[in-house]
DNA sequence: ACCTGAACACCGTTCAAGT
DNA sequence: ACCTGAACACCGTTCAAGT
């Protein structure tokens, strides 16, 4: 009475048109895989609550009986469908994991442009799947034992080490990127997806938080105040790197 | 028919007994502060999942249509009890808000113990609130306009104004800052929360994450192997502001 | 082995009705 | 103005039954 456990897969991101499908095609045999990719889409299409049992099953053309056989429950599937994205994300980074025997040897790369592309490729899957960043940040607290923690701990931390990074701090400076990197890039994924369009209506998302900023007591927010043209002007990404070389730069100073 | 609007009160958490209380005296009036207060001991007893209007309701001795009347909806109650606990965590930081007019003038404090005082009232109220981190993080990324946002940023960012920090910095070491405090007390939080007891299987949830990681291949994961003692040694408190002052060492530097 | 779908115990929210 | 409580539309999950 055991489900099978097949390895999940790393490409689960199958790009669709955001409104609800119909159910269709149902020739081919319900996999794991294919239950994450639809719970992915889901996600992607509605956020945290799009992820529906019912919504699946419609999608899949099934009874929710079937998906609890290949699936134990919600959390696991919440699990599959994070540990799919984070992995797509991170395989094209200069850490490629199981490298295949040898293929024709990569142009090395500089530390810090190792480090910059771990870090975007996090922050833009986490642009594309803004649900991305709290499911992460649970996982890795609640069960840093688990596929995703190491995962990401370590293409992070490889580029720590990289850097120069004093083998002591190697433990902190990883950590504060990683915090650093979900926190930041989960703040510009709402800020982008306020308002639906990637880039629509993102510019007065910022200008109504810049507004309402300046608009505080002077008193007792001086410091908010004065940064709140700051936080409307800023390029999101250059900021973004900005503050992974703010780390970095007090990482390597000795700390 | 406008519900009344009364300001959020700061002290919130009256400390009871974990286990679920009986219908109990119900001669006062219902309020906006009881409400919340009451969502505030539900959420400390069982974690997201423990606030429910049902639970709620048995709680107050009341009908969900009576809590209706003084809070909006389920996410303005979380909104609420988020506001509770941090005012209520930050007042006693260096920065006190309204200070009254002019009391006894405190000792000054240095702007490193400034600093600690603040990031440490934040983990220390994460760790009494494991919910707090996640409501922290989702509220700023979603509405930076709201009532919080602000409180904590100021907070954090008059301490970095403070420390020297250069101007055209203040925006991204706050932002640096205010993450990995989040993330950092979160995974924290969620380390002594394994088990039940603060600190009774706390030792044992580490081991078992270090032995995990341990146990990773080698050729995969040979920087989180090399971390894993790291971890599992190391102090939370000392390691949480050893990654604040890496932060600062940065911010600092010139970056 | 794999799937079906009715059923169960919940949940947030509404609203006519009371005082 | 404030509260009651039945009702509604949902939700995750189970499980006897089919193939």
């Amino acid at each position: 009475v055991t489900p099978p456990r097949t390895r999940s897969g790393t490409g689960a991101t199958a790009k669709t048109g955001a409104g609800a499908r119909k159910a269709e095609r149902r020739s081919d045999a319900l996999t794991r895989e294919r239950i994450t990719e639809a719970a992915v889409e889901l996600l992607d299409a509605a956020d945290e609550g799009g992820l529906t049992f019912r919504a699946l099953t419609q999608r899949l053309a099934t009874g929710p009986g079937a998906i609890y056989w290949h699936v134990a429950n919600k959390s696991e599937l919440l699990e599959a469908a994070t540990a799919a994205v984070v992995a797509a994300a991170l395989e094209a980074g200069p850490v490629s994991p199981p490298a295949g025997p040898s293929g024709p040897a990569k142009p090395p790369v500089s530390p810090q442009d190792g480090m910059r592309t771990v870090a975007l490729g996090l922050y833009d899957a986490i642009e594309a799947h803004p649900w991305l960043a709290t499911q992460l940040a649970a996982q890795i607290s609640r069960s840093p034992w688990g596929a995703v923690t190491p995962r990401v701990f370590e293409s992070i931390g490889q580029q720590v080490r990289a850097l120069g990074v004093p083998e002591g701090s190697w433990f902190t400076a990883t950590s504060a990127l990683l915090h650093y990197i979900l926190g930041a890039a989960g703040q510009n994924a709402a800020n982008s997806e306020a308002g639906g369009g990637p880039h629509a209506s993102r510019g007065a998302f910022l200008d109504a938080a810049s507004t309402a900023w300046k608009e505080l007591d002077p008193d007792d927010y001086p410091f908010t105040r004065s940064v709140a043209d700051q936080m409307r002007t800023h390029d999101d990404r250059a900021e973004f790197l900005a503050g992974i070389a703010l780390i970095l730069a007090g990482a390597t100073a000795g700390a």
